[in-house]
DNA sequence: TGAAGTTGTCTATTATCATAGACAACTTCG
DNA sequence: CGAAGTTGTCTATGATAATAGACAACTTCA
């Protein structure tokens, strides 16, 4: 199609081939990593030429959403999820704050017991009950972390049953009669990732994580949860207010 | 703003300045029959040349929302309602499939006796006791046609209080237990406003108006309502499908 | 190594977009 | 009538948009 074919719309074909592509990736057609089709497929498929192609690409990867390798083809770049770090963090505010679709999935609840530094950041004694929940959590169909959280038993009793039907630690506080809480220190380090989270988060083995220790208190200042998180590195990119 | 200045977006400049014109006649700002601003003052408030305010313009006028009119100004265009003419015809229906809001509005519910006219088309005696309800019907906030409905006293005692309350005949026939009717033969002509009719449509004095007569009936044939109604002639325009 | 397929870059052409200025044609109002 | 204000039309210029073709540079895979 030609601009001379239809009358104008004041919409540039590059835009409409853009917004075509980027509905295709958000809408999972093409997931992250995914190499696209071809510059001149995808010509003929909107009926334009390779050059408008190109400059609806071109558009695309200034905005990070995908990276073109000479020789090779056009990928969908898995965009880094900008999580802020703030005393008051939740994930499904985060991700939904950009556009996508927030969702926790339990891996398994165990019974646990407090080693001394699980009892020193919740509180408790060495020994001491627990429930250890592990869960990942998604934006859209892209696994974002794998968490381990320990809460205490005593306190949360069937705490993983109640993850499981809600699907989201805010909630799960709440079933308890906890309306609010906040996050005390968090600890950032970086490690690379093991072969079990490697499966759980869809990532290829020797990939860089982002490893979050933090511990959530009521607003008195009680330790309610203690959090160890594995994020993927390529997906996510945490912000801190200055 | 030049197209330089700022990274290229893909949608032309005289196409936000057709959707801005377009959504301030949409949301009211700019009322069927109003003056637009002039050319020199759109093309200041949006920042562009007055060549690109005109063919926004242009694009709207092609449209039939703007009418131009030289060395005056730019008017909206009332755009005239596409009533089509079928057995079964329910004004909101209609309106609704224009995307604009169906209202109707009681002007008053008065007993009456059967003319041998309206007799013969109810299928009643003359002299029978009618209800006689004056309305108003609207899409939006524009004035559609006033319309006068005779209905049976004796099938439909309080129908006024009833039309009063569901602004509907529809849902005024519901009310009396008919689910659905149909219209007979529908009479069509033309003739000029009355200072009544005039007021209540919110037209000038000398205004064509479409007057239509018709009586609805139920499934089995049976009477249940006439109408007189008065279109002003340039807010609709009636289609008989062929 | 070589062929096939991919993205990157170059030149070239035509139409559209947006700007700018000038003036004509027309309406409105004092 | 005449001035002011409005839309209509003309020419002109430069930047974008979209097309087309050719070839280079690179990756993949047999």
């Amino acid at each position: 199609m030609s601009m001379q074919d239809t009358a104008s719309s004041g919409v540039a074909l590059w835009r409409l081939v853009a917004d075509g592509i980027e509905r295709g990736i958000a809408d999972g057609r093409f997931a992250a990593g995914d190499k696209l089709p071809g510059e001149m497929e995808i010509a003929e498929t909107y009926r334009v030429n390779r050059h408008t192609v190109r400059r609806a690409l071109a558009a695309l990867a200034e905005r990070g959403l995908v990276r073109a390798e000479r020789g090779s083809g056009t990928y969908v770049e898995a965009q880094k999820l900008a999580y802020p770090l703030r005393s008051r963090t939740r994930f499904s505010e985060i991700v939904g704050a950009g556009g996508r679709e927030p969702r926790g999935q339990l891996i398994e609840a165990t019974d646990d017991v407090a080693t001394r530094e699980l009892a020193r950041e919740l509180g408790l004694k060495a020994g001491a009950p627990l429930v250890r929940i592990e869960a990942i959590r998604l934006a859209d169909r892209t696994p974002i972390c794998v968490s381990t959280t320990w809460l205490s038993a005593d306190l949360f009793p069937g705490a993983g049953a109640v993850f499981a039907a809600t699907r989201s630690m805010t909630k799960l506080l709440e079933h308890y009669g906890v309306r609010d809480y906040r996050r005390g220190a968090t600890r950032i380090t970086a490690g690379i990732v093991d072969a079990t989270d490697a499966a759980r988060l869809d990532l290829p083995l020797g990939r860089p994580i982002l490893v979050v220790d933090a511990t959530d208190h009521d607003l008195e200042g009680k330790p309610l949860m203690t959090k160890h998180s594995r994020f993927a590195a390529e997906r996510v990119e945490f912000l801190v207010e200055s």
